[in-house]
DNA sequence: CTAGTGACGTGCC
DNA sequence: GGGCACGCCACTA
C-alpha cells in the first residue's frame, strides 16, 4: 500500500525529462516537504522494480549516486540506466550533475501543483 | 517505548 | 577538497 507522501514522489519524479537529473532535496521541496530529502529516498527505495518511475534520475545534492549495500545493487543499476540515458558516471558514481540538473519553469511548477491538488 | 540506522541536506570547521 | 553535528522521519530491533 502506497502512502500520500509516495504518490507526491512517484508523480513528481515522473515529470523529470529524458536525460536530466534532480537532487532528493529538490524533489522534497517541489512536494511542500522542505527538509525531508531523506523521506523522499524511502519512497524510492519503496518502489517495486522495474518501474514505469524514472526513479534513476534523482541523486543527491552532492553529484553522486547514493551508493549503499542495502539497496542490493539497484545503485548500479541506476548507474546503467544513467549512462544509457547520455549522462555519463565514473565507476565511483560521480556525475557532472551542474550539466543535467533540470531547472523546472513556471508552467512545469504550476504542472506540479496541478498533480499534487489531485491527491 | 527507546535507540539505532539510513537512496539526504545544510552549515560549520 | 574532507569531516562532523544536527535536523529530518520511516523503519526495525
Amino acid at each position: 500500500m502506497a502512502a500520500v507522501f509516495d504518490q507526491r514522489v512517484h508523480s513528481i519524479v515522473a515529470l523529470i525529462p529524458h536525460g536530466k537529473l534532480a537532487t532528493y532535496g529538490q524533489v522534497a521541496d517541489w512536494i511542500g516537504a522542505y527538509g525531508c530529502a531523506r523521506q523522499v529516498g524511502w519512497a524510492l527505495r519503496r518502489l517495486s522494480l522495474p518501474s514505469h518511475i524514472p526513479w534513476q534520475r534523482v541523486v543527491n545534492a552532492q553529484g553522486c549516486i547514493s551508493m549503499s549495500l542495502s539497496r542490493e545493487g539497484s545503485d548500479w543499476i541506476q548507474r546503467e540506466l544513467l549512462i544509457s540515458e547520455g549522462i555519463p558516471v565514473d565507476p565511483e558514481g560521480r556525475l557532472p550533475l551542474k550539466s543535467f540538473l533540470w531547472m523546472p519553469d513556471e508552467g512545469q511548477i504550476s504542472e506540479m501543483g496541478q498533480l499534487l491538488r489531485a491527491l
